[in-house]
DNA sequence: GACGCGCGTTGCGGATCGCGGAACATCGCA
DNA sequence: TGCGATGTTCCGCGATCCGCAACGCGCGTC
């Protein structure tokens, strides 16, 4: 999914991040199974990945042989995260709202065609603490994702849906009109919901976050167990988040307009 | 600190990780900027750039038109850690030890001249909980950096200590015969610790976490202010430490020798 | 043990790709 | 308006990196 063919630019650089990519779908790789990957010669996958390793963004398993991503790249997202203001802002508050609502909270981005999750504060009542930073979930089944979709420009918002949407559970929403409808109702109460569409079991709410032109950049959620979250809880919990959402906007130099409609 | 210069290997491959660096370490980069600092033409930089941005690895501030590093190294770095075994299966011990001790629980890795840590869990006493996910800090003046010290082939120590030591506090050692003695003791009693020798006010016990095959690879520690953790307080804090770090090193497959040293 | 098969790593020569220079557009400033 | 700095695009030439092939290695089979 999300397979974004050869983009322009420096070739090698390209080759490069793209090896970076399928070694993070794939979990590992071997050389000649990159070389037929990427259509190079396998010659050439040694090499790439010799200097990848050099660098640190690669590593081999002594075992194995094989390649996995490295510790460099931790050391560069933790840069990137210090980097991102956004990040800077969003985590006291996030932390708050873990404090509030004692479910486990995320922000997230837009990322191709899906939302990669850039934080996230486990809430004390998580049962089992999944990570997802890093992590990129499809937009029509995630809170966030419905937020970002439902302030998405409408040329992209058709191009989205101009692609079949996947089917992640039985409750998983993929007609487009029904998620158009949605989307309307979103940006209506501004908030976002999910039942049990991205994983059986997993409820979630979601708001969006300004950046100071008032555009929505990011989306920051609380998801918990079904049983925790039922419907008639969310609206509630989706409260607190619309407030910890306007928070982080305020924060990223966001200030509101009068305007009955943006 | 660490510039490691222009190793072999891909010529582009390595100019894009080494700009992605300095990136990293400036915070953001405009293209001339780039261009001087890794000695190209700025033209070169430009195309790099656009590359790396293109592929998501950096994007530019809409406002600044400078470069940051961008979601996508976030992505990979997400893939990178539930990729390595290391983090997956420290992660529940690393709750439960954060749990008992309501201090914050981090891992170390290696990487270069430091430690970078790949994974925390925040302690619920934590007052303000700064995330040093992939961070990299010296190795001299960390538990963790102490841990990793103390269990290096000769060789390597020898290298690192013929460097000076950065001195970050009033309290770090700087001296290498005087840490020499500390990494002594480390090995001795198996925990390292620290007192306000990389922060003021920090203190940090360490204990190693080791591979199958036994070599120490990593290294778990306890930190927190030195209020609460007083070195009176140490010990038992270190007891527990070292625990955890047992039990991640029993599921990365090691198991004790009985051998009296090793 | 010989053989075939797959993996990964090195030389090597030659085509390709990317570098540097230059020109151009833009912006801020005096 | 001129100046300096930044960033992008075009073009020709040459270093660089690719593909080939050969080699070493491990593994399973005949």
């Amino acid at each position: 999914m999300g397979n974004d063919d050869d983009a322009g630019g420096l070739r090698s650089v390209s080759r490069a991040v793209r090896a970076l990519e399928l070694i993070a779908e794939a979990g590992d790789m071997g050389v000649s199974e990159l070389g037929r990957k990427l259509d190079v010669h396998k010659a050439t996958a040694s090499r790439l990945l010799a200097t990848l390793a050099d660098r640190g963004l690669v590593e081999r398993d002594p075992f194995s042989e094989r390649y996995r991503l490295g510790f460099g790249l931790i050391r560069l997202a933790g840069a990137a995260m210090t980097g991102l203001d956004l990040v800077r802002s969003a985590r006291p508050i996030l932390e708050e709202l873990a404090e509030r609502t004692r479910e486990t909270v995320n922000i997230g981005v837009p990322s191709g065609d899906g939302v990669v999750y850039i934080d996230q504060v486990t809430g004390s009542r998580a049962i089992v603490s999944v990570n997802w930073v890093g992590q990129r979930t499809p937009l029509h089944c995630t809170s966030n994702g419905k937020v970002l979709l439902a302030h998405m420009d409408d040329r992209e918002l058709d191009d989205y849906l101009s692609m079949p949407l996947a089917r992640m559970t039985p409750r998983s929403i993929v007609d487009p009109t029904q998620l158009r409808a949605q989307l309307d109702e979103v940006r209506r109460r501004g908030w976002a919901q999910t039942l049990e569409e991205l994983e059986e079991g997993l409820n979630a709410v979601a708001a969006p976050v300004r950046q100071s032109d008032g555009r929505v950049t990011a989306a920051l959620s609380v998801s918990g167990p079904a049983f925790r979250m039922r419907p008639v809880d969310l609206p509630r919990i989706a409260l607190l988040a619309t407030e910890s959402a306007l928070a982080v906007s305020r924060r990223m130099g966001y200030v509101e307009r009068r305007f009955a409609t943006g």
